[in-house]
DNA sequence: AGTCGTTTGTCCGGAAACGGACATATCACC
DNA sequence: GGTGATATGTCCGTTTCCGGACAAACGACT
């Protein structure tokens, strides 16, 4: 859990110079995420950025109310708040917490004055920001050419790389929702690749069993961002969890 | 076809200050933009930045060579090789002319050197990234949840805002590529929306006829990325032509 | 005017996902 | 250990889109 270099979990803090880890320190704080809290609203002026440490957030499109679909993910690799990031100071999606975890929060101001005052914080802050452009492509790539089984595989796995456990706790709702799809047909996916002995799917819960599987399953739509990440981003050393090949 | 305060008919460069403007003259070269021409490869390294002056580029997501679909459009709103603005030095999509038209377009390393230098430019070309992801996250939402007629819609929508004219030049299969369907059920859509009125189809030509009509059409899952554009840039003087509510 | 490549129109059966309805299962809580 | 809310499993017919095939229309070129 402690990498050697860093008292953070957090992949882009992690990341940082030491320089830049002080700059940041001591206006970080820990704060608990809970599942459905909601950290952005559309259009709602952001408060704070969140650097995830575990647990799981969801960037979700809105337009209309019956129009919802997921277009990000975030977890200990990543922020909330990239508009922020760029300039502006409300975001045009909705950022909730899927899975339980924590994360330190910077207020908006913060963030603001200290890219200002250190060019390899932005620089890096950027980067991230181009990768999680890339993600955003390939959900739209996912989303307009795959079937609901494969993206389903890839949400799976991209969520198994985001947590660092095996067992996920989400209702099929909650996953039709952000897969934008109906409920029952993620009941039936769940069961397919359930058949096929990539996981275990009980109430609430879906274990991840086989991700060589997975990754098969999801025919092509996983593993471009991860990469991306790995190659622009890098690894803070002492954090690279076993199975997980890219990414992670 | 001239603005007031500034020689550039891109819009980004139109909102720059005369002194990011005097920074950039020397280095931007003007080009012509041939239909099918590729600007950025999928992880080649970028030479060169576009500001598009007129006609239009279209970035086209891809994993494997049957998965492609377009994840983003650019016309004289906006610039190519976001990445490189973002600090990485090549995409993970493939950037393509899609109507004829010219830019002005600037080196690679003109670019890093500029923004280096003038905070103010990199301010706006990164409230530019900011409303293109913005964009994104829309075309994932429309390629999830929309129809394929609403996704027309859509598309023709934005394009209509991004090239100043009502004819557009393009084939049926063109259009199923960058939606991500068949080349028939484009067609079909197509007549659809003729028969509503909304639009003229003939051989290679579509002429946009109700742009509201449209709008309609296209079910809410236009407009977002436009208003933010215009909310987040703003506009040069004397650039606002008729008939394009928000945005252009 | 004729020829040929490209583009479009239209057919088919089939797969995938939808929308709705309802029965069952599981869990938290009394 | 019963009860009620939540979650899941499984029907149905219907819509939307796919994949393939082929004929007609168009337009550039001879």
């Amino acid at each position: 859990m402690n990498s050697p270099n860093n008292g953070s979990r957090n992949r882009l803090l992690a990341v940082l110079s030491h320089a830049d880890r002080d700059l940041l320190a001591p206006r970080l704080e820990v704060i608990e995420l809970d599942p459905r809290q909601i950290l952005e609203a559309p259009s709602d002026p952001i408060g704070h950025v969140y650097f995830v440490e575990s647990g799981l957030v969801s960037v979700v499109g809105t337009t209309q109310p019956d129009h919802r679909i997921e277009v990000g993910m975030v977890g200990y690799e990543g922020m909330t708040g990239l508009c922020i990031v760029l300039g502006d100071d409300r975001s045009a999606n909705e950022t909730v917490v899927q899975s339980a975890g924590s994360a330190m929060r910077l207020p908006t101001e913060a963030l603001r004055e200290l890219m200002k005052a250190s060019r390899s914080l932005t620089s890096t802050l950027l980067r991230y920001v181009n990768v999680f452009m890339v993600q955003g492509s390939q959900t739209a790539l996912a989303n307009g050419r795959g079937r609901l089984d494969e993206r389903l595989a890839r949400w799976l796995l991209m969520w198994h790389d985001r947590v660092l456990a095996d067992e996920l706790i989400i209702t099929h709702e909650f996953l039709a929702v952000l897969l934008g799809v109906r409920r029952q047909g993620v009941t039936v996916a769940l069961h397919e690749l359930e058949g096929k002995g990539l996981i275990r799917s009980t109430r609430s819960h879906v274990r991840v069993l086989d991700r060589d599987g997975l990754q098969q399953a999801a025919n092509g739509f996983y593993g471009i961002p991860e990469a991306e990440y790995d190659r622009s981003i890098g690894f803070a050393e002492g954090r690279a969890p076993p199975g997980r090949p890219s990414f992670a």
